[in-house]
DNA sequence: CGGGTTCTCTACCATTTGGTAGAGCCTGCT
DNA sequence: AGCAGGCTCTACCAAATGGTAGAGAACCCG
């Protein structure tokens, strides 16, 4: 976010580009233009057009990693901690729509990079499927198939804050209050879903 | 889907590649390769790439829209409806996972086109908000804010059909059985999330 | 058959693209 | 001062891109 090295303005500027127009949209040139250089002192410090969105996705997966590890490391139980979590991602929606829009770009069917990213956030994924399967058997959390769970929960959140983005592009700029607002919403919808049922453990 | 004229092939094959490669990265060569045809011919249809890229998302958006308005005339009640949209819109990702791909590549926050899709499926979003706002009055769903409600169940059923193709394209394509045992999970997942709480109307 | 329309072709163009080669600058070190 | 290395520049290039001009084939209708 500072004045940092030439190297990091780069693959903080790229980041946004690469996550709001995609990859294919993005000229070297563009970019250099944005960070006042010559599109050669990007090939300097990246090898590669291809080289380039590498690092980046390599950059923002570490920073997803980290905090959704960070918030998992609390020990909070049950929907306490999905909520932190949701929490975390719509502060991460706001806070740097960049990374988001990443993702987007990054899973996509046509996307050749789709197991780079798959690749650093395996090891998270894993984790909160056993942290579902353990608190579903505890009776914490509705039994259903983690993976399932895992799954309409990422898309939920991630699509919800996405669709915030895109109201922002348009017309329609949500306001913070809005915002807020709508993640409640969020919450109590996934916090319905997530109830144990009366009868359980 | 059968031999029809040059002009529906084209939107077809374009719809594919749009959808999966996205806009940027689909040259109008790479079109006409796959059609077996020069590119002029899809210049002589279509007057730029964009015109057929616009093309594309009014075929599309007719298709989704008639799709959505179809279901939601039968007049269905609460839950019952919902699940039955959302057996459709699964039905759409098998059959037609183009089209999910193209409205993936359309919302995005980069996107000039959203306005155009946003056109077309106003009206569908706006009868929606209407039904869910009826049911809720009516205490046959939870009762929250309609257009947050909305915004969920798309996001995740979009997100979780998109999230079965992004599979597909990596290594693990899930099987059909394992495709339709997901969408009953998600159902019961949606089921939960809406069911009206015990002391309403 | 003849004339016009519809369609697809060959040929070409200007621009943009990612990428290379190499010269110069600036900074810090001896 | 002088030199070395890190960094950014000017100058180019080959390929691909969207788009234009216009010829010729195939078809329909009289």
């Amino acid at each position: 976010m500072a004045e940092h090295s030439t190297r990091e303005r780069i693959l903080d500027v790229a980041l946004g580009a690469y996550g709001t127009d995609g990859f294919a949209a993005t000229s070297l040139d563009a970019l250099a233009e944005q960070l006042g250089v010559r599109k050669q002192t990007i090939l300097y410090y990246f090898p590669s057009k291809q080289a380039l969105f590498d690092a980046v996705v390599d950059e923002a997966a570490r920073d997803l990693v980290r905090v959704f590890d960070e918030e998992a490391s609390r020990g909070l139980r049950g929907i306490a901690q999905v909520e932190a979590i949701v929490r975390h991602v719509f502060r991460l929606a706001v806070s740097r729509p960049e990374l988001l829009g990443l993702v987007r770009e990054v899973t996509r069917p046509g996307s050749v990079t789709a197991e780079r990213l798959a690749g650093h956030v395996a090891p998270t994924f894993d984790r909160a499927r056993d942290f579902l399967q353990r608190e579903m058997d505890a009776g914490r959390l509705r039994s259903s198939d983690p993976d399932m769970l895992l799954l309409s929960l990422y898309s939920t959140v991630v699509g919800v804050a996405t669709e915030l983005e895109v109201q922002r592009a348009l017309g329609t700029p949500p306001s913070l209050r809005a915002t807020v607002a709508r993640r409640q919403e969020l919450i109590r919808f996934l916090r319905a879903a997530l109830a144990p049922e009366p009868g359980s453990a």
